[in-house]
DNA sequence: ATTTAAACCGACTATCAAGTCGGTTTATTT
DNA sequence: AAATAAACCGACTTGATAGTCGGTTTAAAT
């Protein structure tokens, strides 16, 4: 095999492995010893290919972690359609993985922010900045929605966004131990129901109800 | 001093800075040594009042923690008024203490159960039970606001109370470090926004038909 | 086949943290 | 004042864990 290959594939094999452990375990709670174990490698070759347990972990995060954002949180609702609706897909989407305890990458973040936060400043940067993007997408993602007449003109965006993320980092937390699928089917209801309330109202533009109608 | 008193005492300066810096620092993050240090109290004096390390932790969470939920989060919406009200001014300030960096014990509470899901089997238990207690009082609460004519009747109280909780958890993570002031701001300007949306419905039956049909 | 360097091994060091324990201080009782 | 026990001290043990480093294996290049 091309060396540049087999480097890579150690490489992804170790943080993919890292990821899951870390987030299993936390990132303090997970020693080098337990990734390598898991893949039957030494010290050395983690030391070979990373400088520290740190650099690694933020590798995690500019590999893996932003990537699967992307994927799961912030493409899905790039589209024309209606803005709602997506996001509400979005999320049921990420939520159903979250119940069959797969990776749920918007949950992984919120959880590392929990646990660098105030202990280790250079990993809350990449944090953050990711928690950025993500809003950043949200709110642009509302005011589409605004532009297209799915949402109302009078919506504050960026309060809706903030409220959007705090609702779905915050029934992540809550589906961990007790009753996950139900209270994700709960969720989901009354974030349709504060849905609801975002759409334009009656008086102002009789046109964009109509869209809305006819998409629906 | 009386033998009794002095007891408590100790105990209780040490309950105290150990909450502090294991919510600052984690718990797994945070050594008994630390903790000593701040107080000028040696291993001795520790290991004379507690059995270990955890059974420290978990005396913290009934001696002070679901204290403190109780009076932030329970009994200020336990009265008669308009629940939505009560829920409001109660968020309102809760989230106003965490602006200020002062413990919010609702965070404290979430921000443990992610550090010790999946790790800490008995640690776990009694913050879940925390968890229970404050999702069933929101329940009542709710419903004593549907049976007080200030929310519609229709509304599931189960999934408004894990929708609020959700919310209330998520905009603390997003709280931590980016415009805490401005988040909440604009969080609580959200949630009226929803809690708007559950207030009774002048003509019956056929809005709320409206309402869930539209849940495709 | 030989060379060379990347990839990997694993014993070792240094450090830190939980918990132990024999001894000392402090305050109460008699 | 002496006796007694609670409260506290701090050196020590035990067990992890991050990171080091000299040595070995593997595979591409010549």
């Amino acid at each position: 095999m091309d060396k540049t290959l087999k480097r890579m594939a150690t490489m992804q094999r170790m943080q993919v492995t890292g990821l899951e452990l870390f987030y299993k375990n936390g990132y303090y709670n997970t020693s080098v010893d337990d990734i390598l174990k898991e893949l039957s490698l030494s010290k050395g070759a983690f030391y070979y290919h990373f400088e520290s347990k740190e650099d690694f972990f933020i590798q995690i995060i500019e590999n893996l972690l932003v990537r699967k954002m992307y994927s799961m949180l912030i493409e899905p609702i790039e589209g024309h359609e209606n803005t709602l609706d997506l996001i509400t897909s979005c999320f049921e989407e990420a939520l159903e993985t979250a119940v069959h305890n797969e990776l749920d990458f918007g949950f992984v973040l919120s959880n590392f922010v929990n646990e660098f936060n105030g202990k280790n400043e250079r990993i809350m940067k990449h944090l953050n900045d990711i928690l950025r993007i993500w809003e950043a997408n949200l709110v642009s993602a509302i005011q589409r929605g605004k532009f297209n007449g799915y949402i109302d003109r009078h919506v504050d965006s960026e309060g809706v966004a903030v409220y959007l993320m705090s609702a779905y980092i915050g029934v992540r937390t809550l589906m961990v131990e007790i009753a996950p699928s139900a209270r994700k089917y709960r969720f989901m209801s009354q974030l349709r129901q504060y849905f609801k309330s975002l759409e334009p109202k009656r008086d102002n533009s009789l046109n964009h109800q109509t869209v809305y109608r006819s998409v629906n």
